[in-house]
DNA sequence: AAACAACTACTAAATAAATAGTAGACAACT
DNA sequence: AGTTGTCTACTATTTATTTAGTAGTTGTTT
């Protein structure tokens, strides 16, 4: 069989985190600067992952530029190179236009038309709504 | 190396597609019931996926759960097992329970922050909000 | 200093994802 | 009936993801 090499997904701009990633990349945020035992500790305790494996994936993370790591007092720190709220707006821009036709507004929609949103998350959306268009 | 053999990831119930699936989900869905070579045909003449590399992916989907498929006169045709409105609403429970900690009232003020919104869309997501909450 | 604990680097294995070729079945024209 | 084209099933390859072990280094405690 003649194949062609599919080429590797290459240093990417606006990569999305893998499931695992995320999870890490949650305790990192919340971290600050944490080591790679911080992260563990900071794992809910039913989630049991290895010290080994939660070190290499951040070993990963940091390969794909989601994290930097400088050596500390003992163990090395990562920090992240990209804000939660940052990856928040690429995880809806990803969204937005692989399923929701380059629409926000259809996003909106979607989410309106089935969360259990309560009268007061209505609420605080419009306010949130009414500062944006003041400005 | 004693390695515990990973489970597979199983039958499971609320899985995401990965990118492929969703491109060719998203050309199932705007179809209705296509065969391979529909769904082929559909895909943008840049996005150069072989006969062949279509039909696998759309194997796997069966395999999931996401497609059925049935036998048409000449090729077998392929049906979503999911309408489109309910994946976007699986996509956005996702999202919000693992980058917006549940709230989806975040996940609209990280929406609106992203500044790159029409006065337009401003407006159409208010009107959408409005209908919603008068009801 | 010996023992022990923590940490890193390297390696490894299983499974998933993305891509596509081959062989054989089946239909459609000459 | 032979050629041609389409379609399916099966197989194959590369890269990614998830998980974790081992060996060696370095620091800590008796």
């Amino acid at each position: 069989m003649t194949r062609k090499k599919h080429p590797p997904k290459g240093p990417d701009n606006a990569r999305m985190l893998t499931e695992v990633e995320l999870e890490l990349m949650q305790a990192v945020w919340g971290l600050g600067e944490p080591t790679v035992k911080d992260v563990v500790d900071a794992l809910p305790k039913e989630r049991d992952l290895a010290y080994t494996t939660v070190a290499t994936v951040m070993k990963i993370l940091e390969k794909k530029g989601f994290l930097t790591s400088r050596r500390g007092d003992r163990a090395h720190t990562y920090l992240p190179k990209i804000t939660k709220a940052d990856y928040e707006t690429n995880s809806l821009n990803h969204m937005v236009s692989n399923l929701f036709e380059g629409e926000p507004s259809s996003l909106v929609m979607r989410l309106l038309d089935n969360s259990d949103l309560s009268q007061d998350e209505l609420k605080s959306i419009r306010k949130i709504l009414n500062e944006r268009m003041r400005s």
